[in-house]
DNA sequence: TATTATAATGTAAACGGTTACATAAGCAAT
DNA sequence: ATTGCTTATGTAACCGTTTACATTATAATA
């Protein structure tokens, strides 16, 4: 159907070998071969198959990325991050998403296996159990915000916990006592961190800790909005609220405007992510920032060392950092905005061209 | 190194044939003879690869999807509604990302090429020229929001023209005779037909046309907000301002008031694409809604289409209509708030458990 | 001139599957 | 006993590349 090498190299006169290397650039072919065949690949409207490439080298060229159905700008940025930093490398990436329960990552994995020379995963519910089950013991792996606790895997972290924990004790500095969370969704390894962060820092902090001030959230904007109206209905009036992402903070603050409450005089605000709206709401939010360009650049570059030193990489638990940015919502005074990490990612782009 | 299927039909002691029908759940083989083979596989762990399989097969069972570099919350609408359709179909998805010029997209093109069965294309660049070029005539493709004149590619386009127009016409209607636009990039095929929107619709309501009421913006917050900005320096004043997007709604939402200047009062404002967080802000954002997640499930399913039917599929260009939301920013009352499609597919996606 | 090194090309075996076709065994019908 | 049908299995070609190795031609060296 499709033209092949073979028919190439009849229609040139050659052997399949000496079209392999005019394809692959190899010296070992004379000017005048080299034409000729150029002008039956041309002529013929070739195209190599990577299929049959990638089988004969046994590498694809290509890294893998499996993420959960998320939502929001944290899913393009770390998309983003990953690419770029893929395409650095000379690699392709291959985005699988939307796994969210164990039948359809153990899929997700089934179908990416062979594809690609690395993988970098992303999931509530990866395990020991279902990489070994799915996966060769030879393909190399970074886990990306996962449950982990053993050593058998190389993993990435956000530092969920610090970075709830410092943005309450923030608020507990600004003299709050009675702090209000709105937490993640249900199995959110994210969501869990920050929350345990949230108490820890009530408790380091003497602040008050009531279970009923802990309110239920799935990290979208309605959710955040939802909590607040109902917190209301309960006659509860926290001094603070700490959203666990900021989407949720925006829909929080939409809430406590609507009922006529100032923020942050009567009631502080902060979030989680720092995603680039936050900066734009009246009065703006405070949030805890998180690379995640950098989150996903970080991955493809621990993957990268494991796919090129392959016996020799040592795997590592790593833990990212993050940045406490205060602004209005939670009594500090407006910074100087922020240049976007978009921005400068941009930037490098036009360098390139 | 990696275990294949000769291992195990070795182990097994029956041929590869045998071991490739206990894979594919062929019913030509024996009770006791397939429970051998699993045993062996099992023992083996033996993971089946899809690069060989695939070359034997023709077919991949996966479809590719080709985006720009991508920001902001309408790629990760796009790509869930495209994974969930596909996925629905039995397909998987490979993306591919970062592309904004031509070499990238040519790169990007060939290394997809054989790894898919078909291909989504969203890009500035793409042309008749390139594709055919890069790939193999008989791939199905579906250009997504592409400037294409020709008919030799099926085709989905937002009708942004349409939105534009309509938004602020109903602008004009609440009584706006100079109104102003922040642009989009340029080179941009969605702003471009945003502007031609806007310009035609200041004509046929006869407001001001004067091309000092053209913004700058790149449809990021910042540019949005500093168009804004901008504005105020030169003295400019429109009653209106259509933001060609809502992230730059919200920046220039944010600039209005920081100048102390009410809105809808004042000026009016109005975006584009319904994002979510529009509906948080105060006042809430007008905005033209696409519905994303459909536009990428109807993508996959003309592909799907092109795939299946291969021959007898006929191309078509297809306008995907857009509605216009007045809320509380054009000087309308505020809405109820609308359910997100968010909402909706975790919806479908409980009930799939 | 005979020998050896080098460059250009070809042959054929991988890579890891699927599957058309061949074969063999078992059974029922003639 | 022969024939034909069904079921289970094997053999080997094929999918589209790359590449180790073999072969040949050409030039340089002894």
């Amino acid at each position: 159907m499709n033209v092949t090498i073979k028919d190439v190299a009849r229609s040139a006169n050659v052997s399949v070998a000496t079209v392999s290397r005019v394809l692959n650039n190899s010296n070992l072919v004379s000017e005048d071969t080299k034409k000729q065949v150029q002008r039956a690949i041309r002529a013929l409207k070739y195209l190599p198959n990577n299929l049959g490439r990638s089988l004969s080298i046994k590498r694809t060229e290509a890294i893998g990325l499996i993420l959960p159905d998320l939502f929001g700008e944290f899913f393009s940025e770390l998309i983003r991050g990953v690419d770029q930093t893929a395409q650095l490398h000379k690699y392709h990436l291959l985005v699988s998403s939307s796994h969210d329960d164990r039948k359809e990552i153990e899929a997700a994995l089934q179908m990416i296996r062979g594809r690609v020379d690395g993988l970098i995963i992303m999931s509530a519910y990866i395990d020991f159990h279902t990489i070994n089950k799915n996966l060769p013991k030879s393909l190399p792996i970074v886990l990306l915000n996962c449950r982990v606790d053993d050593t058998s895997f190389d993993s990435l972290n956000i530092n969920n916990y610090d970075g709830a924990y410092r943005m309450v004790s923030h608020l507990i500095s600004h003299g709050h006592k009675k702090i209000s969370i709105i937490k993640g969704p249900k199995n959110n390894h994210d969501a869990e961190e920050r929350l345990r962060g949230y108490r820890q820092a009530l408790k380091d902090g003497n602040a008050e800790y009531d279970s009923k001030l802990e309110l239920l959230g799935d990290f979208s904007e309605a959710s955040g909005y939802d909590a607040v109206k109902t917190m209301f209905k309960k006659n509860l009036r926290p001094t603070a609220i700490f959203a666990a992402n900021d989407s949720m903070g925006v829909g929080a603050l939409s809430a406590i405007q609507e009922a006529g409450i100032d923020v942050p005089e009567e009631i502080a605000l902060a979030g989680f992510d720092d995603i680039p709206i936050v900066q734009f709401v009246k009065p703006s939010l405070s949030s805890v920032r998180v690379n995640i360009n950098n989150l996903g650049a970080l991955a493809v570059y621990r993957l990268m060392q494991a796919i090129l030193e392959k016996n020799k990489f040592i795997k590592q638990k790593i833990l990212v950092p993050v940045e406490v940015i205060p602004r209005e919502s939670c009594g500090c005074p407006k910074p100087t905005r922020i240049t976007f990490d978009r921005t400068i990612s941009n930037k490098l782009n036009q360098n390139k061209h």
